[in-house]
DNA sequence: AGCAGGAATGTCATCGATGTCAAAGAGAGA
DNA sequence: TCTCTCTTTGACATCGATGACATTCCTGCT
């Protein structure tokens, strides 16, 4: 019977350490973690013993020896595919450089269900912030770890049953403007593709679009309206479909940007003439001279960061609730007339 | 003065539950744990309990006293802005997900002191396996948590100082393919874009571009070699300024996904008869007919999310080395004739 | 030389969950 | 009724780092 090697044989620990260095473990975590009151000659024994074993401190023991708050931060999104949460993810990932924080992600396919389950992980992880784009409508469960004080921020959908501090998009005020835009150059019939209507911005989108409509004398047509349009392909065919008609739009706005990019992939092809706004930027979107609503997924991003610092820094206080522009960017596709 | 209200009163602790129900901590444990061996009345007592106390169990604890693994997994790449890396990581999303594993992200930029500090972190948190997009060329400082058992996995580029697992790309393949089609159809003064030759794969895809046109009889003129290039507008501006050229090139190959988007954007406005092939898909690269060499991030990223899943459950053994496709996707562009 | 007082170091308990091992309970069979 | 065994439960130590507090070591000053 041959000697077990033992499968992994843990990592050294600071106790290891100190016992190379003849000292106490408090003496070593003493110098390894640069306070004073350790003498020159001794911290320079520790280094050297530490470096000798490859030492790497245990931040499962510290943190949970230090209390609740670990150096780790939840961030909840839809699908790292959509570059509207890579790019949201990116700016969370910016703001928290430099802090020594490190960024678990999690994505949700926007299943309430799968919220629950990749939130409930991070709670039990014990993160320091926590920050998602909600897909699930009731945040309740959230309540007892907001009473505990944990930073939650929510992004592009407002928190309804908990509260919490948001960044969000003014959905309304690009809208408008586009719309603005289309009447003006004497565009009536005009069509919008849109997302499911229990997502927030869609609904939100989708009433700026017919508010604005109708504040510009045109009536909204419902047939025109074509909503639960996910994806690309569904929004190309959406698209395909509203040019087939016997009394096809003039204009046409996409409220989201996976559904601007299945639309003029349609448009390109099939009738370059008719008003296109998109929203949200996408590759090539200013080469091919498409207009487009403008936000910045980034720093939505980047704001939830520091909102999540200046929290952990200064403790409580009323909830923010910070609001980003959206803004019309001209490019040529938003601007031609009625054909 | 007013009684102190304590910031953070830490969470409720299985041993809270424990007492409220009335049994010792570690029946509590079993209960929740769903061990055998528990009457199902005490496990009862013990679900109402921690129903009512909200408990929610300390994974680090949990962690710290079952030893190494945990249940996260540590993904280093350059940036999430770009969706090469942001795809990549929803291929390991996707593959971690029903495993109960948790994504831990940290971004380089590609800079090798950066990766240094992020993976350090990660290691400190224990992660229970390690991929990364490597931008050191020096992984020696690994060597030590390999041997303890730690599955590390290199993306996109090769392990050097350190035996891991990886998963690459055959980038010969795809270049090739590409270079043959071109010289076939006539073209002798092609240009391509790389980035910088530090990248392993910006200096793999020109080997294997100065090879093929070799090989085809054409001597690569060097002076149609533009290297460094980093992003998207120093790609269209080092495209515009190959056509501005006096003997300008008949054929441009791009050998990255950003790069790709930039000669696009230039190609569009200046010359749309030059031929062009471009690396890795983009947003409406199919509507608009550009030929790329397509490879696929999110499958780079499933395999790794396979390879690490596997080495968690079997050990050890020799290292993987997953070679990807790369392969030529006819769409237009590619097949211009010489002009 | 003697002593105050800060600097340097050490001892021990602790964070929360769980592995180990032992004790208490509960049936079964004689 | 009394062992014997299996089930259920509990006491205690432990994972690794660190906070609270105690102790020892200097150094300057009288």
């Amino acid at each position: 019977m041959t000697a077990e090697i033992p499968p992994r044989q843990g990592h050294t620990t600071l106790q290891d350490v100190a016992r190379l260095a003849g000292v106490s473990a408090k003496t070593a975590a003493r110098a390894i973690n640069g306070e004073s009151n350790v003498r020159a000659e001794t911290r320079e024994r520790v280094f050297t013993a530490a470096a000798a074993l490859r030492f790497r401190p245990n931040r499962l023991a510290r943190e949970l020896r230090q209390g609740a708050r670990t150096g780790a931060v939840g961030l909840v999104i839809g699908n790292l595919d959509n570059p509207f949460y890579s790019q949201l993810a990116a700016g969370v990932d910016h703001a928290l450089r430099e802090h020594d924080l490190e960024l678990i992600i999690a994505s949700t396919d926007d299943e309430p269900e799968r919220e629950r389950v990749v939130v409930q992980a991070m709670l039990e992880r014990r993160v320091t912030a926590l920050m998602l784009v909600p897909s699930a409508t009731d945040h309740s469960y959230l309540e007892g770890e907001r009473q505990l004080g944990l930073p939650i921020i929510f992004l592009d959908r407002p928190p309804v049953t908990v509260v919490a501090d948001s960044v969000l998009w003014d959905n309304h005020s690009g809208v408008r403007e586009a719309i603005h835009e289309l009447t003006t150059r004497g565009h009536r019939r005009i069509a919008a593709l849109a997302d499911s209507p229990e997502l927030f911005t869609a609904t939100e989108r989708l009433t700026a679009f017919r508010e604005a409509l109708t504040e510009a004398g045109a009536e909204p047509d419902e047939a025109l309206i074509v909503a639960r349009v996910h994806d690309v392909p569904s929004a190309a065919s959406a698209t395909a479909d509203l040019l087939a008609r016997d009394d096809p739009p003039t204009a046409i706005i996409a409220l989201n940007n996976r559904i601007s990019v299945g639309a003029v992939s349609t448009l390109l092809r099939d009738d370059p003439a008719c008003a296109f706004v998109g929203f949200d930027d996408f590759d090539l979107g200013e080469t091919l001279g498409i207009s487009v609503i403008a936000n910045d997924p980034r720093e939505m991003g980047n704001h939830a960061g520091q909102i999540a610092l200046r929290r952990l820094k200064d403790g409580t206080g009323a909830p923010e609730r910070i609001s980003l522009p959206t803004r019309l960017v001209q490019r040529g596709s938003g601007e031609r007339p009625v054909s």
